[in-house]
DNA sequence: ACCCAGGCTAGGA
DNA sequence: TCCTAGCATGGG
């Protein structure tokens, strides 16, 4: 089956291979990823995006809300633009959106984010999913379960190269199968939504805002790590030091429910960069 | 041999 | 409340 969405200012390249997800390739000129148990292609247009899937059964419904193609992206272009830093910022990296990608693969990829690399974070989650993760076809694994990480031991996880990140997804799987943390969060604020996710063992304040972000479609919500504290330093007149809650509130302030896409695009850009 | 990577935790000031 | 050593692993 093979989708055709008519949609302005969508970057593949710039949205699937960012630092938001792990699981997208770039074959020739297509790019390859895994959703759940469904692999797909997706090829650039001029004027849209085309979505191919290759196997599975992941319904037209699923991927519009994976890609958030209906998102208002003309309307948060128009509203950041009236600032002269976003203005440029936005420029220099049209196209790139934020995805709304599955809660649990989420936290458990960005737990394995801390003090690490994304090339590294690529591979490790690829084993995970290789030794623990279903095999739904030819070389492909899904992501491995909740159940089945909690029932894994330290050894066992180590053998995906995750290091001491191990243990805790061993831990916050553990403490999310008591309960039912991850669908609450959709009805919880955001202030709340992103203490509950401190609780979990591995989870401080920046992991906590990249699954409100990328799993929960929290665009308020700004992931401050090294990059994002260069940005807050070098335009807005921070402190290297600054408490993580004053940066996020003066980000709102800014930029509001747009703060989250607002320091992404900053995020990309510094990175890179162009600012 | 070092240093760094989309940080977090525990322990002490 | 603030500060930092240590953390596994891979790559420069």
């Amino acid at each position: 089956m093979q989708y055709r969405f008519n949609v302005e200012n969508y970057s593949l390249e710039k949205t699937l291979l960012s630092g938001q997800a792990f699981r997208w390739d770039r074959k020739g000129d297509e790019f390859v990823g895994i959703i759940g148990k469904s692999i797909l292609s997706a090829r650039q247009l001029e004027n849209g995006i085309i979505i191919e899937v290759l196997s599975g059964d992941i319904s037209k419904q699923e991927i519009e809300k994976y890609f958030n193609i209906n998102y208002a992206y003309e309307e948060m272009l128009k509203v950041l633009s009236k600032d002269a830093l976003m203005a440029r910022t936005l420029k220099s990296m049209t196209g790139y959106r934020i995805l709304h990608q599955d809660p649990s693969e989420t936290l458990f990829s960005f737990i394995d984010s801390a003090n690490n690399s994304i090339v590294n974070i690529r591979k490790q989650i690829e084993k995970l999913s290789e030794l623990f993760g279903e095999k739904f076809t030819d070389e492909y694994y899904a992501f491995p379960s909740i159940e089945k990480l909690a029932t894994l031991n330290e050894d066992e996880i180590r053998c995906a190269g995750v290091g001491f990140r191990g243990k805790y997804m061993i831990q916050t799987a553990k403490r999310i199968l008591t309960g039912d943390l991850l669908n609450e969060l959709n009805r919880e604020d955001s202030k709340i939504a992103h203490e509950k996710l401190t609780e979990l063992p591995g989870v401080g304040d920046k992991i906590a805002d990249c699954v409100l972000l990328f799993a929960y479609n929290r665009y308020e919500r700004v992931p401050i790590d090294v990059w994002t504290r260069k940005v807050f330093c070098k335009f807005y007149g921070c402190t290297p030091k600054a408490k993580y809650e004053d940066l996020q509130n003066l980000a709102y302030d800014l930029y509001g429910e747009y703060a989250g896409y607002a320091f992404s695009y900053l995020f990309e850009a510094m990175r890179m960069g162009l600012i």
